[in-house]
DNA sequence: GCGGATCAC
DNA sequence: TATGGTGATCCGC
């Protein structure tokens, strides 16, 4: 490997990263917008950030970044070394022939999004708000409205900065309540089509409509539209969605052939970074080995597969494919892994003051796990320097920790006493490895009940009762997928641009044209354009996927209600098959072979495969390892209903 | 188990 | 003047 091609990254200034990483995404993608250029936004913002501690501190993570990409390049020659790029090449695409082979087309997920959502609603409430660009939030904006947006405005922004972007913009608080109240309409009418649909925040969603489309007899297009139009009547707000995989357009709607060339085609020239999981910094690593797209996931498969460890080749190759989870599910309560609140004010160097803001949070936090029934063993303090930078402290108890503010408080200021002289502009407390005391009530509950009673009614055990029983139990009904898709946050927008090319839709952003009740276009935080996944398409949960060490997969595999038929006819004998991520040979259907690769691909099985089998050189390729350095997991599953999504919520405020 | 990082929303 | 909050996961000790 010629260690010529690599683009070193110490050539591009930081100020270009940098500056991109200030800006943020939003405005403009290039072209057309009329009104300003990106160049000249990025410029403003760059401008009105120099030289706070804000700045400082991005400037200093833009730096250990690049210095982090170029290890990796010099790791990267010094692996490929010797390499025989042919076999490795074709090992891989002996994977890619059989991650293909199990692609699965029998669910129709459809990734339904609220466009600008808050915008919308404020605008609902406020008709003068039409044509004038307004922005909501206070210190930070949750979100910018389409004319805002053209002026370079959007959300996650603050309001200093939106303000010399576009002197004129409206800025408006928040009313959470509206949103809560709002969102809850929508979702219940998502509902309707898919009871297990999965929110994603507030303003977002995943819905199975197989189910749904088959007993109405309606294509998914036939399916979405009612929908969508229902939302409206009933709502006056507009949904964007995409069916399978895609982009969604403001109050837009978009289908993905489910054709597995079709997927591939137009994941070819997706931005790698559009896939969820890979946020600003495994954009920039990838893109130091040549990968801006889905589509050069191929091209560099051979550095990918020597370097797993680095970028987690299964994830990739999945993503490349457009294969992702199609399994949906609510979010349940037992999934609560941690339960937390913090602060922000301006820096504070006093301690008692610190100790103040400290018991505030400890107070809040305390109102939650008692309002939500929680309580944990192990409670992390995590304080923020005037400069930014972030730390965390924690300890371990034998016991459950109280949840009286008074206790909380106590631990905190243990946990921050060694540390202390400090000047801080953010502190916060968070309890996990938490005990749900609900269930353990209601367990203890019915325990008595049945005691009285002495008929065991059912054995569900209080606890795992998944979602009110109809989980397993009647699986009846297929889940449905979900991953999130979504992308976006402060800063891409490059990558809308070459979205915008891909699809050739995206400009309405800029595109002056009818507001109509809104675009998505810019979110930053909630961001908007996704796609959805769809069955088939893309990939985010990688490896670790199944929901974290807590399920390997076998969960939902066995709940899996497969779809009869589906292949049933195809091979009557039983064929022996290898699995592409462990290399065992296996005889079984194709469906049995999907249950053991979704199985292999936790995090757990994974770990097991590597500790049985040696690591080999690193270029084996083999399958076994595949740690998702890139990989992340999990996609979307966000809180349940309560607490949504867009640029947090919390009314305590 | 702990602490730092990264990501989603 | 001035840049959020909640929750999760992964990696390397």
């Amino acid at each position: 490997m010629p260690h010529k091609d690599s683009n070193p990254p110490s050539s591009t200034p930081d100020t270009d990263s940098l500056v991109r990483r200030l800006a943020g995404p939003s405005t403009t993608k290039a072209g057309q917008a009329v009104s300003i250029d990106q160049t000249e936004i990025n410029r403003i913002i760059a401008e009105a950030s120099k030289g706070s501690k804000f700045y400082e501190n991005e400037k200093r993570k833009d730096k250990e970044l690049t210095d982090r990409i170029e290890r990796l390049l010099k790791h990267r020659d010094e692996a490929m070394k010797g390499v025989d790029l042919a076999k490795v090449e074709q090992s891989v695409d002996k994977l890619i022939a059989q991650l293909e082979a199990h692609r699965d087309l029998s669910q129709t997920i459809v990734h339904v999004d609220m466009d600008a959502f808050y915008a919308s609603v404020e605008l609902l409430d406020n008709p003068d708000l039409a044509s004038k660009p307004f922005a909501v939030g206070q210190g930070v904006l949750t979100t910018a409205s389409y004319e805002a947006r053209k002026f370079g405005v959007r959300s996650g922004m603050p309001t200093f900065i939106a303000r010399k972007l576009c002197p004129e913009l409206v800025v408006i608080s928040n009313h959470f309540h509206r949103y809560s109240e709002m969102s809850e309409k929508v979702m219940a009418i998502f509902r309707r089509y898919d009871p297990n649909m999965a929110a994603a925040g507030c303003d977002e969603g995943y819905i199975n409509i197989t189910s749904y489309c088959e007993e109405h007899s309606l294509t998914a297009e036939e399916c979405v539209s009612q929908m969508r139009k229902v939302v409206h009547e009933e709502t006056k707000l507009t949904v964007s969605a995409g069916i399978a995989p895609n982009k969604n357009k403001p109050n837009g709607q978009f289908k993905l052939e489910f054709e597995p060339e079709v997927i591939k085609a137009f994941m070819h020239d997706l931005s790698i970074r559009k896939v969820p999981g890979v946020g600003r910094v495994h954009e920039r690593l990838l893109d130091s080995i040549g990968i801006k797209t889905c589509g050069d996931i191929f091209a560099q498969r051979a550095v990918l597969s020597v370097m797993d460890k680095e970028f987690g080749l299964m994830f990739l190759l999945q993503t490349y494919l457009g294969i992702a989870s199609n399994v949906v599910e609510p979010w349940q309560r037992e999934e609560r892994k941690s339960i937390g609140a913090e602060r922000t004010f301006n820096p504070i160097s006093d301690t008692a003051k610190i100790h103040a803001k400290l018991e505030e949070v400890a107070a809040e936090l305390s109102g939650d796990m008692t309002d939500g029934g929680w309580t944990g063993k192990t409670i992390t303090l995590k304080y923020k320097l005037d400069t930014y930078k972030v730390f965390t402290r924690a300890k371990s108890l034998d016991k459950w920790v109280s949840t009286k503010k008074e206790d909380l408080f106590a631990i905190g200021k243990e946990l921050l006493k060694p540390e202390l002289p400090l000047t801080l502009r953010l502190i916060g407390l968070r309890v996990t490895k938490l005990k749900d005391l609900k269930a353990e009530a209601e367990s203890k509950a019915r325990g008595i009940k049945r005691f009285f009673e002495s008929g065991p009614s059912d054995g569900s055990p209080a606890k795992k009762r998944r979602k009110e029983d109809s989980g397993e139990a009647e699986s009846e009904i297929l889940q449905l997928s979900q991953d999130g898709f979504a992308t976006s946050m402060p800063g891409y927008a490059d990558e809308a641009e070459a979205e915008a090319d891909h699809m050739a839709d995206l400009d309405e952003r800029d595109e002056v044209q009818s507001l109509k009740p809104s675009s998505k276009a810019g979110a930053a935080v909630p961001q908007p354009s996704s796609h959805t996944a769809g069955q088939g398409f893309v990939a985010p949960k990688p490896a670790s996927s199944g929901s974290g060490p807590s399920s390997p997969p076998s969960k939902k595999a066995s709940s899996r209600p497969t779809n009869h038929d589906r292949e049933s006819s195809a091979d009557e004998s039983i064929p022996v098959l290898e699995c592409p991520i462990c290399g065992k040979l296996l005889e079984t259907d194709n469906q049995g072979l999907n249950e053991h690769i979704d199985f292999c691909l936790s995090k757990q099985a994974i770990k097991e495969a590597q500790s049985a089998s040696l690591k080999p050189p690193s270029q084996s390729s083999r399958t076994t390892k595949n740690g998702p350095k890139l990989a992340p997991s999990k996609a979307a599953k966000k809180g349940p209903g309560d607490r949504d999504g867009s640029l947090n919520f919390r009314k305590k405020g």
